[in-house]
DNA sequence: TTAATATATTCGCCTATGCGAATATCCTTA
DNA sequence: TAAGGATATTCGCATAGGCGAATATATTAA
């Protein structure tokens, strides 16, 4: 019961929905992506990191000087649900819509730094999306 | 946006799931009966279907001295696949049963209000579920 | 009109949590 | 070892929201 509480809790923050959708169509970013996508303060963007990470939204892994965040592998029943969920209402909101815009320029315009720098042969597959 | 998030916020209490799990449940219940069953403050229970009124998970409609409260129906898409999702949570939830074997007691015991004083006919249609 | 029951609201208090600014820490490279 | 970029944490402040106690309001019945 707390569990399911504090899932919700996660969601309840705006700033932390606009990181989940990135995240969920990227697969995993660095804190300095969603820093410079979003227009969040690096402190802002950390603190929501580490919010998700403790609700167990999220994992990081460090590459070097970054951290990677992504989605863990809901374990939880009710997680599962929810973020299936998630991911179907990310797809029918306008609004979310422009962050993945933001997240291809910056595919683009080669100042994605998860895709161009750490992981470069990955950047072509986001034309797949 | 906002709506979403308000949406997750309304669901971000213990107290406000457990309150919804009797609604899904019963169909619905006037205030007294979510005190009784619940053994919630009045206070709190008028407190919380407030807030849950306003975020739009339900409505009240006053019956002589009593007020009922039900879920609305969900037009918003995201309030209706949360909705759905949320009764199956509901059902693979442990804890959330007690609450239904307390409300079934009430209707056995005949304490409960709202189907056996509100709706006496009604009452009976409890043991379908 | 008065009493009793049901419901809603207000008050004072406390905790959770959001924010920016500043600072600390970690890692890489020179 | 020093510099610089990336990330995390701390601090002070403000607001949201939880709680019980008390109080107000609404409705019914006597």
């Amino acid at each position: 019961m707390r569990d399911l509480v504090n899932l919700f809790k996660a969601l309840s923050d705006e700033s932390r929905l606009r990181i989940l959708n990135l995240l969920v169509h990227t697969g995993e970013l660095c804190v300095c992506d969603i820093h410079r996508i979003l227009n969040f303060s690096q402190t802002k963007v950390s603190r929501h990191l580490t919010y998700l990470k403790n609700s167990g939204f999220v994992k990081d892994e460090r590459r070097g000087m970054w951290v990677l965040y992504s989605l863990t592998n809901a374990e939880d029943n009710a997680h599962k649900r929810l973020l299936k969920e998630l991911k179907d209402i990310f797809n029918i909101n306008q609004e979310l819509k422009n962050d993945i815009l933001q997240f291809n320029k910056s595919i683009e315009q080669g100042t994605c730094t998860t895709y161009c720098t750490i992981y470069p042969k990955k950047s072509k597959c986001k034309s797949k999306s």
